[in-house]
DNA sequence: TTGAAAGCGCTAACAC
DNA sequence: GTGTTAGCGCTTTCAA
């Protein structure tokens, strides 16, 4: 049983390969009579039309590339990947793309992997779920002209569109939450500084205590790097400084956080409180239950592949910026439903 | 800027097509010194081939598929699968493949997906994450001549290449530990029993308590679906039969199970001791650490890859089978370090 | 509406 | 070692 050509289903059928090739594509622009002919040929023998030859014709592959730069093991250390991957995965579904992943796990891969996802032919666009801000990417996007949709702001606003969730506002409501339940010494553990996230959510953290006239105690700040461990760890060092409240810009790093104050003998949100950042599924089913800022992880995902597909449909494009608000969810880790 | 083809590279150049493609794929077949003029001009003008085309030409895309079926949210509910999906993506990057992920998350979506997950071109194989023992895959995959090769062993071991772990030996392990420690009242909460896993581990469940002479309680065998949530409900339900340890079939139902057991009163594992399986990073990192059955589950996705590989570059392929041992890991919840 | 024919950009025999 | 020449299987003008 070798494979069909479209030469092969015409000849089947009595009609031209272009003819064939309108069945498949555009079924309207045939008449009636040869389209049931070729399609019942179609269905007979099983014919599926080969993609490297449609796409080498008509320079769409209907594939996209997700690129998820992470040195460390944090690709996989904080489910939001796997979220916004899905919510990825389930919009080129609905669209009928094909995706491509491409992560890679040290710094010496990045070049290779780079190469074959900057290589041409093989993929429509390209989205980019870097957030470092200095990118090296953004550049050889530009210069190849590859279409591509960043998740989270990039460094370079201006030329590359992107979709994100508005962070500092999301932690000036937490923050604000925790002011407002009259907790007097509020740390925070904060993302890497390298990156817009990071950056943002402990700015919305330093402008609700401004807000409030409250000076920042340096001590009480303490960088993490969104994992369980970094959470972890950061507690651990706060612990000393005695907080009563800790706002984590990751449930991942809340929930390391959580187990740093329950191994010290303290107890959540009774001794410490804290909310967490991202309202991930374990952030509802945890103990204690996690307060936390939602944002839209998965519709996010969703959105960076809509976005890149009408930007592929609709040439030429100026940079688009989509920009989702956060939501504050009050569950218990943050004592108000005790205190 | 337009793209450059090979073309236009040779005339640059001065040499034929021929060579150019020559100096891409096999330089040493090229003397020194027309070598080094076409890679300056490749340099210069950043030339980089069409995949498309080259693919069509070669018959080969470099690209290989994973296709994740699951029609609840346990793709992602469920860590396993990301740690997976690194180790096939770091094999892929290894070997200067691409990966292209195909998840879904209904069963309406499948077919779609499968359709082009199947269709010629452009996938040189695909990896297959699928464990229920009922695969409407498998049919398809051997009438379309697609060279799979499947994580979990599949229902038609005959026909189909996979690589796996001893799942029964591992839980048989699991469960003999507890037993040795004197556990008496020993239950467990089984994977989905329509999928392999998920039979395979109850059984060494069963084997074990059977060479001691035990008889299965079935009031203590509770069916979970891998997931938190799955664990958490099932330990409820076993609370009442007031087991004095649990053998999970993962660990993030173990997790799960935990909860439940807290949510109680009650503790892990003066209790209830708990024993889990997979040996996820969260294993070490939980409170209590977990005692665990290790599979090598980023090896065996890298693995996969590797497999596929090989048949790819060596046709024709007598099936493949590969199973990987699994080894006890004890730390606190199984009451080892306790008692 | 349908068919003929010209590519899409590359690889791979084959000849030199 | 290098160039010539056919394709790979499809889409897409352009005529009919």
């Amino acid at each position: 049983m070798k494979k069909l050509t479209l030469e092969e289903v015409a000849k089947l059928a009595g009609v031209s390969r272009a003819t064939v090739s309108r069945v498949i594509n555009n079924p309207a622009s045939v008449s009636p009579d040869f389209r049931s002919r070729v399609q019942k040929v179609i269905d007979e023998t099983g014919y599926r039309p080969n993609l490297a030859a449609r796409t080498l014709a008509s320079r769409r592959s209907q594939t996209i590339g997700l690129i998820i730069p992470s040195v460390t093991q944090s690709v996989f250390g904080d489910p939001y990947f796997a979220v916004l991957i899905e919510g990825i995965s389930r919009a080129c579904n609905l669209h009928d793309f094909t995706l491509a992943l491409f992560l890679f796990h040290s710094e010496d891969e990045s070049h290779r992997v780079y190469e074959r996802a900057l290589s041409t032919g093989l993929l429509d666009g390209l989205i980019v779920a870097a957030d470092k801000i200095i990118d090296p990417l953004i550049p050889q996007l530009i210069a190849r002209q590859i279409l591509a949709v960043y998740v989270g702001r990039p460094p370079d606003v201006s030329q590359t569109s992107y979709v994100d969730v508005d962070n500092i506002s999301g932690s000036f409501l937490a923050v604000s939450h925790l002011l407002r339940l009259g907790y007097q010494r509020i740390a925070t553990i904060s993302g890497p500084q390298d990156s817009a996230v990071g950056i943002d959510r402990r700015a919305g953290y330093v402008k609700a205590l401004k807000q409030r006239g409250r000076e920042i105690d340096e001590s009480l700040v303490v960088e993490g790097d969104f994992c369980r461990d970094g959470g972890y760890t950061a507690m651990r060092q706060l612990l000393s400084q005695e907080p009563d409240a800790v706002f984590a810009a990751s449930d991942t790093m809340a929930f390391g956080a959580i187990q740093a104050i329950r191994e010290a003998g303290l107890k959540v949100p009774d001794d410490i409180a804290i909310v967490g950042f991202d309202d991930l599924p374990l952030a509802a089913q945890c103990d204690p239950p996690l307060t936390t800022i939602r944002q839209p992880v998965r519709r996010n995902g969703m959105l960076a592949v809509e976005t890149l597909i009408e930007m592929l449909e609709t040439a030429p494009h100026p940079p688009r910026h989509i920009v989702l608000p956060t939501e504050l969810i009050i569950r218990s880790s943050c004592g108000a439903l005790t205190r």
